[in-house]
DNA sequence: TTGTATGCGTTATCAG
DNA sequence: CTGATAACGCATACAA
């Protein structure tokens, strides 16, 4: 609780001087400096953030907007890793986090702006926003430096970081072409997602460029859940029993679908091949293991924090990074094998 | 970046009324505070939480001083549903959460009592610091609100919330020598750790209860890490053939122990049964199927951030809470067959 | 019911 | 090199 005003009072020196000793400033003495030091030290004093900050207008703060750091997505360790990618490269600048805790509920009592204001944040990270989300539009029109996760838009004060979600798509479908699959299906998140839609892209070029017609009925969303996946994916193989691959927009629906070929007596990859997406650390040990497409969400959220910080010190270097995911084969694709032989 | 001055200038009313207004006291006429409340909407006018708190002595700020929340635990989303929890928690009485992102190299530089005076944080939730962790010791030194996650260690001002590591590593190897399994190894983390202390506890209670002996070779470190678990695993099953079950403090430690089976060419539960801890979402994919001690680290988040804030009102009930947790069986324990025959 | 004056702990401006 | 003094935005005891 000691304050520089005790410093000073200790020391006899003013209190600008205790201030200006205690940041290093050159035009102070180097033995006035060595006593404030000493009874700063004595005193166990540490300077008050908030008065600084008042002052300073700078908290040395970034704000987390995240939806879903709550209960349902607990098994989604993606938000995670973002989080330690943002912490460690937080750290490494001396930037703390502020993890602003809002409920959907919450949402519509407090808007974007203002609770980046009233806590004073230099610069905001969000992430899982939805195309509809009125933070969003918020966030464009507000001066506050902002960094989007998954959502390419960008402008004077807000970048964007995120990875080749349609191109990787491509990929998966391309590998399962490349199988000799013809017949495929994909099960997406939802339309509110961006990621949802490059996804979504990415299959069509795939299709399109390999001259297979697809129909618009073996798309469908799975709202990014287990079961809702493999609900949808039952459906499916009933009605169209000539479709021998699924394409997953997330690796947590890949295991619906895996659930969904159980349900219907259907082997993976013998008469079922099938693609996720995420890697995350679960999908190894699926059965069989899943062959997705690995996004490096520690990376991204290490390369979020660094781009709010370069616009913090207002570098104009790139407001975007887009890095690139990874086919990861495993055992969940093979050739197809058409299962009335 | 309007402030009350601008709305007692707007209205022609004076700061405190302003103020008062704003803050809802009654002895402020509906007329004004509708006037004032309308100036404010204006003017977009949202609290200078900095100036605030500066004055109030309070930031409705909760710090969060977590070790592990970097790459390489990555993996554990153990950390993560502790903070889901703390998020949840502190969103519904309108606290944030603040990140102190502390590595173990800046750990030297400032200090516990430090990290928390300059962001002037009301109170401090503490995860995965070691027993020999000099921040242990600041806490209990400190005046700052405090509480540790699995670290029974109760004052003043620090509390605590852990879950019934003794009684559910008991019961853990009571399941193993309920199914007749009388040479029973142990893999703990490492010996800093409280929980590693208490989980041994548990275990050689349940031994000796059943007037089993046990070697103390057979109990060894394994750093809470799957590839350190299947060295020592390997090591103890090559020395000591006549083991036929291990009961390990953590689920990925549990994974090196199947690998060190398969390793040795030994079926699990065959030959060999196996007992995690934590319950990983994981564990149910694992080959086979993890039995495990299932700890809720959603409810442990919630409970600390409940427990704080309620010491934060300085209500004077229980400063600890432990949860229960709760043995899961399911494929990697089976009556035990000497490998022999 | 409203206004005046003061202080919270810092940094910044400008004199000495 | 050092020291008054004024901000920063807000809340509150005390007057009116």
């Amino acid at each position: 609780m000691a304050t520089i005003k005790d410093i000073s009072q200790l020391t006899g020196f003013s209190i600008t001087t205790v201030s200006r000793a205690l940041n290093g400033y050159s035009d102070v003495s180097e033995s006035t400096r060595k006593l404030i030091k000493e009874a700063a030290e004595s005193l166990s004093y540490s300077p008050n953030g908030l008065a600084r900050g008042l002052v300073m207008k700078e908290t040395k703060t970034l704000g987390l907007l995240v939806s879903g750091m709550t209960y349902k997505n607990i098994d989604n360790n993606f938000v995670f890793e973002v989080l330690c990618g943002i912490n460690d490269s937080a750290a490494n600048s001396d930037y703390d986090l502020i993890l602003f805790s809002t409920n959907t509920a919450k949402q519509k009592m407090k808007t974007y702006t203002q609770l980046c204001r009233e806590r004073k944040v230099d610069g905001v990270i969000l992430q899982g926003v939805k195309t509809d989300d009125p933070y969003l539009q918020e966030v464009l029109d507000s001066d506050i430096p902002c960094v989007l996760i998954d959502i390419p838009i960008q402008s004077e004060n807000v970048g964007y970081v995120s990875t080749n979600h349609k191109e990787s798509a491509q990929a998966a479908v391309e590998h399962l072409i490349r199988l000799g699959h013809q017949k495929i299906a994909m099960i997406n998140g939802y339309p509110e997602a961006f990621v949802s839609k490059e996804r979504f892209e990415g299959f069509v070029t795939a299709m399109d460029q390999a001259g297979l017609n697809w129909k618009r009925e073996w798309v469908v969303n799975g709202d990014f859940t287990e079961e809702e996946a493999q609900h949808q994916a039952v459906k499916l193989l009933r009605a169209y029993p000539e479709i021998t691959a699924f394409f997953c927009a997330s690796d947590m629906m890949a295991l619906g679908v895996i659930k969904a070929a159980n349900e219907m007596g259907l082997s993976v990859p013998g008469q079922l091949s099938i693609v996720g997406f995420d890697d995350i650390p679960t999908a190894v040990y699926f059965q069989p293991p899943l062959t997705t497409i690995g996004q490096n969400m520690y990376q991204l959220g290490y390369e979020a924090a660094n781009l709010l910080m370069r616009m913090l010190k207002s570098e104009d270097s790139p407001k975007s990074n887009v890095l690139r995911n990874e086919l990861i084969l495993r055992s969940s694709t093979d050739k197809p094998h058409h299962r009335n032989i």
